[in-house]
DNA sequence: CTAGGCCTTCACGCCGACGTCAAGGCAAGC
DNA sequence: GCTTGCCTTGACGTCGGCGTGAAGGCCTAG
């Protein structure tokens, strides 16, 4: 499989690819013309990569998961550092919750705080 | 007051204060050498900025709050562009919400397959 | 033979709130 | 007059996950 085909397999691009392949998370073989060729597995290897992306995870803290994956495991969240990584984003993700949690209710006591005063100046008007 | 010592009792640089002039929030006279002479209230305004800006505002954002305070609202939350600005940002910060409560959960749900796992290889040893 | 569709590497653009350096003017104490 | 420390403008660097070319080589179909 060419880096086209992987890419529009994965959903994604091919510069993506070569980006992953330049931090060190995807790898393909070459072909005698210099075409990478991969292997069906690294399908597998995108999406996982994908989706840890999407989750907020960094280019650094995917690789561990690849790693495992590589290793043969069934999912590539099993493995001792990719827990290690999981368990340090957990923390991040509850504590920018907290954080976002406390701004949602500073804006929402600031609306209804410009709510209030108006009704105060309609009260005034009359 | 100058430039260092509203950057000094604003807890911010003076480089930051040059910026949000830049961007229309801050207002400076200025002395006859050219340095940036700064009203009391601005200290007020920049306070505002940087509450705004911690709550995820963006500069442009933050503008009808400045323009709010300086028309001689106790608060600058309280005029009509504001709290548009407010609403808008509150269902954004609902969304992140949402969305960061669902990788926190597909974290949890990683996680306790991992120990999940573990356990089933140690019964296997056994 | 050529067109176009893959592929390669190199390298800059993006977003946003600044940090940081450069080169210089201005004020004040010794 | 010299140093120290404020100020000025201008312009490039930061972080991250790519997007988007540019310039060129390879491969296939008509």
């Amino acid at each position: 499989m060419l880096i086209g085909e992987l890419a529009e397999r994965a959903g994604t691009s091919a510069r993506t690819l070569r980006y992953y392949e330049e931090h060190g998370l995807v790898e393909a073989d070459r072909d005698a013309n210099g075409y990478r060729r991969y292997d069906e597995g690294e399908l597998r290897v995108v999406h996982e990569i994908r989706a840890l992306l999407a989750a907020g995870f960094g280019v650094d803290d995917i690789r561990p998961f690849v790693a495992c994956l590589r290793a043969g495991n069934s999912a590539g969240h099993v493995c001792p550092d990719s827990v290690a990584v999981l368990r340090r984003r957990l923390r991040e993700v509850e504590g920018l919750l907290d954080q976002m949690g406390a701004v949602r209710d500073q804006l929402r006591g600031q609306l209804a705080q410009a709510i209030e005063e108006r009704e105060i100046r309609c009260l005034r008007i009359r």
